[in-house]
DNA sequence: ATACGTGCAAAGTATTTGCAAACGG
DNA sequence: CCGTTTGCAAATACTTTGCACGTAT
């Protein structure tokens, strides 16, 4: 099992607003409140980049929050459904997670091939030119994933 | 002692291209030839789009060139490595493989989120707002997946 | 009271690995 | 010949599911 450390900074959109986002679509969305849920969603809200499930669990449990692993799957696949989160996929097998904000904000992820590292970004240039790829294919953009490999600034010998 | 530089230019890159391209680069590579990798050579070759190691599984084997899950697998990831295929992530736990042509020149993928169907697209402006980003964070870009999700023309009632 | 939520263990799925036999150079 | 390639089966890793029990409303 391989781990990544990830480090990054967010500025704007504080995660208390997520959270509060994230309860109250759940009680429209004719949810009960259960400790699992509520675990996850709290160490969701802690997070400045995605977390895999298992690198949920951990926290949780390093936290005294123990959760099994199996509700942890169910309470993201919940939250994905509702767009509270969004699926990140590096590609290597692990599905990793992340608070979603409401408006379409949001912003993609930069993996060092090397370190492992990730940073993420967001680029309304990108943006631009990814709805106008759509478009022009006739599509309704709904959900787009890009990921960028490369190697960081350290990692360049 | 005379050398010879060979300098050739492909473009329109027919499938056979990429089929020489790939011997050649194996060979390179000081890799033996065997069954197993020239079926999935050839079969790749012939494809316009990504093939699941399932896929190309159950196409040789229509083919009559039944090739063990394994060996497909281990073919795959040397090709990888060797840059002579790219691993395509649509999300739902599946890796797909395609040829990667030599040169950078490549395409992502458009998929419909309603009935699965696949399109590919190739837009300049968007290679150029991946590249800027990822210098602008310090990155030597290798390597990058875009994966859009909607509706497609069909589909959209 | 009655669904919904949760935990555990078992099952499932995609992929990788160990090993012995086949095969290419 | 010798080392790579291959196929099969077993192992692995992540994720999902079945089921009994707890809990919110």
């Amino acid at each position: 099992m391989m781990r990544i450390a990830i480090i990054l900074v967010m500025t704007g959109t504080s995660t208390t607003d997520w959270e509060e986002h994230a309860r109250g679509e759940l009680r429209r969305a004719g949810a009960r409140s259960g400790g699992a849920r509520d675990a996850v969603i709290t160490h969701l809200a802690a997070q400045d980049c995605c977390l895999s499930a298992q690198e949920l669990f951990d926290g949780l449990r390093v936290e005294g929050r123990a959760v099994g692993l199996a509700s942890i799957y169910r309470v993201l696949e919940q939250l994905a459904d509702l767009r509270l989160v969004h699926r990140v996929d590096f590609g290597h097998g692990i599905t990793r997670f992340e608070a979603a904000y409401p408006g379409g904000q949001h912003h993609h992820h930069l993996v060092c091939a090397t370190c492992g590292k990730v940073d993420t970004f967001d680029d309304p240039g990108l943006e631009r030119a990814l709805s106008r790829v759509a478009g022009s294919h006739g599509y309704a953009l709904d959900d787009h994933d890009v990921v960028l490999h490369g190697a960081c600034s350290d990692c360049r010998t």
